[in-house]
DNA sequence: CTGAAAGCGCTTACAG
DNA sequence: CTGAAAGCGCTTACAG
């Protein structure tokens, strides 16, 4: 595969018939070469495709990248947290090209947590962005500030595809609506209501669960689905609150044979249906994290839709440290797989 | 993360009191080191927990490491062209680690062709080995000929768990055909009957499909199955029989409601299922083939199991040169993960 | 604007 | 058995 006669910056200084510094001030473009040269280099450069040896520049380099991450602050087991993972492993795979990467954390259920975290950066020292993109207004208005610094970012979880983000990383929400629809039929008929729960909290519906929402009445369509779907506003911190709701609707509502909720809570119905001791609800949700992986094992989460959030966080950095260190050109959408988890299956997920 | 002050080479020759060389001579075991200094390195190895750099060693290391990936010769869009690729994006990956890889291609249906390849290799190049498990008697005693020769190797795909191998990187065979099971009996009652399709050929059945059988079987057993299972043998190249074959069983068995094969060669049946329009019979199968990805995307194809060739490929690689260079200790059991893949979400599966 | 030289941390002959 | 020295391909001050 790989030539044994890698051609050498040496090469180039002699086939330009200039010094090896001029060679290298344009290849990074320092400036401080006159015209001529400079054109003499590029021609030679060209000719050959020269590509750097990266081992070599890596040894004699000095610069340390300087990656922020800004993601949520998480409690142990949830999704955000294995984003978080994925990330301190890239670190630690390209360590050997002198990352430095450092996490910033904002509450995700405060839009001003993450405006104020925003404000703070010093972005002066900032070579790259991994982004987490929740709250949509103030996103868009920070891309706009690494655009005029020339400040390469990426997003995970879900994408906006306005802005001009070096990548996005993460699956296509729209579809992973329509999956969950089509898990669900396989159980019940299309006479049958289901039930959709949401988490009421103050800040905007996420895009991720509005998306996911569409293309799952994107799949109802399709089947020409005759039942009905009823919507019911849970509350992360009071269950009583919600056993009162879930008890009331599902009694009202005795057609209701599935349930959904389109981010990673399904465990809160969850764990009400095995309080209730109800296995006749198809419930489907989101996410590994361990809450809903222990119901998905006692049987009373039917599947669960996964994001593969290591893998995000690891591509994220290496997308960044690729663009940074080799300057190569990157894809700009970089769709992972939707993955499927049942009991049988999940346990197997954690890998990579 | 990284400590700024690595320690280096010559730190640990002036704390041991000798030079350079002779603590590169005691890392690597090249001898010609006298017995005092020998543990006077080494205890200072051990005490400041040394670990070189990698990007030094690689660009001053003149060492080419050369690895062998012995797998089936596949045709394209097939099963093994995706491992092949994985290994090929590792290459491309890791080569400043001066590796060569070269590929060896058997016929995966004459174990003759793979005795033959064996009995061919030249050992004393060869550092590292990747290997496709098809053939167990010939892979257990080439195994042990790696084994006398201290050379690393990998087996893909399905594992044989008593010979040394520094590693299996692949599926869980087993719990592949329950998952099997259990996505055909979100379709059919537990009083349906099933039919199974064999492909005949000359050599034993491959480990991984009497596997993914017992799998099966003990998820039947598990619900209390009262249905009954037909077994056909199919030809991969011999279209009209087959066809007479699947019309006279599903004509006396009316009662089939499903069908499983368990290899990558559902196509065969799916296709049939599509020429005499059949969708009311669920069809699971293994791998994201080009031609069972058509008959998913038409719906005559259910789910399909995949084992994630691609990484595989890539992991098996990865591992090897972690090994080799890094010579790092590396966990022996890689398990992937068991994706499902159904009409919406296969597309986004070829990421990485 | 330009080039010669030192240095990154390791390996590799080569004298002794 | 041991150490001093050159070299891997690049970057980084530093004179000019």
């Amino acid at each position: 595969m790989s030539n044994c006669k890698e051609i050498r910056i040496v090469d180039i200084a002699k086939m330009a018939g200039v010094s090896v510094g001029t060679v290298d001030r344009v290849i990074h473009n320092r400036g401080r070469v006159s015209a001529a040269n400079y054109t003499r280099v590029m021609t030679v450069l060209k000719e050959v495709d020269y590509r750097p040896n990266m081992v070599a520049r890596s040894l004699a380099s000095k610069k340390v990248y300087h990656i922020v991450v800004i993601i949520p602050a998480y409690a142990p087991g949830e999704y955000w947290e294995y984003i978080s993972r994925g990330v301190d492993r890239a670190v630690e795979d390209f360590r050997q090209y002198h990352l430095s990467v450092t996490k910033l954390y904002f509450d995700q259920f405060n839009e001003a947590s993450f405006e104020s975290l925003l404000r703070d950066i010093k972005l002066d020292e900032v070579d790259g962005v991994l982004l987490g993109t929740l709250f949509y207004d103030l996103v868009c208005s920070f891309s706009k500030e690494l655009d005029a610094r020339k400040i390469p970012y990426v997003y995970v979880d879900s994408d906006i595809p306005g802005e001009r983000r070096m990548a996005f990383i993460g699956t296509d929400s729209l579809v992973g609506g329509q999956i969950a629809a089509r898990i669900l039929f396989r159980n019940i008929t299309k006479e049958a209501d289901i039930l959709m729960a949401r988490i009421v909290h103050t800040g905007a519906e996420s895009t991720q669960a509005k998306n996911r929402l569409s293309g799952f009445n994107a799949y109802l369509t399709s089947i020409d689905y005759k039942g009905c779907m009823y919507r019911v506003d849970l509350d992360l911190s009071d269950d009583r609150h919600n056993y009162e709701i879930l008890d009331a609707i599902f009694h009202e509502h005795p057609n209701i044979k599935a349930a959904v909720i389109f981010n990673s809570k399904a465990y809160i119905v969850g764990e009400y249906l095995k309080n209730r001791n109800r296995k006749d609800i198809s419930l489907v949700g989101y996410d590994l994290i361990e809450k809903n992986a222990q119901l998905l094992e006692e049987g009373y989460i039917e599947a669960l839709i996964d994001q593969r959030p290591r893998m995000q966080g690891y591509m994220g950095v290496k997308l960044l440290c690729e663009r940074l260190i080799l300057n190569g050109e990157i894809g700009n959408n970089n769709l992972l797989p939707i993955d499927i988890l049942i009991k049988e299956n999940y346990k197997f997920s954690e890998t990579y």
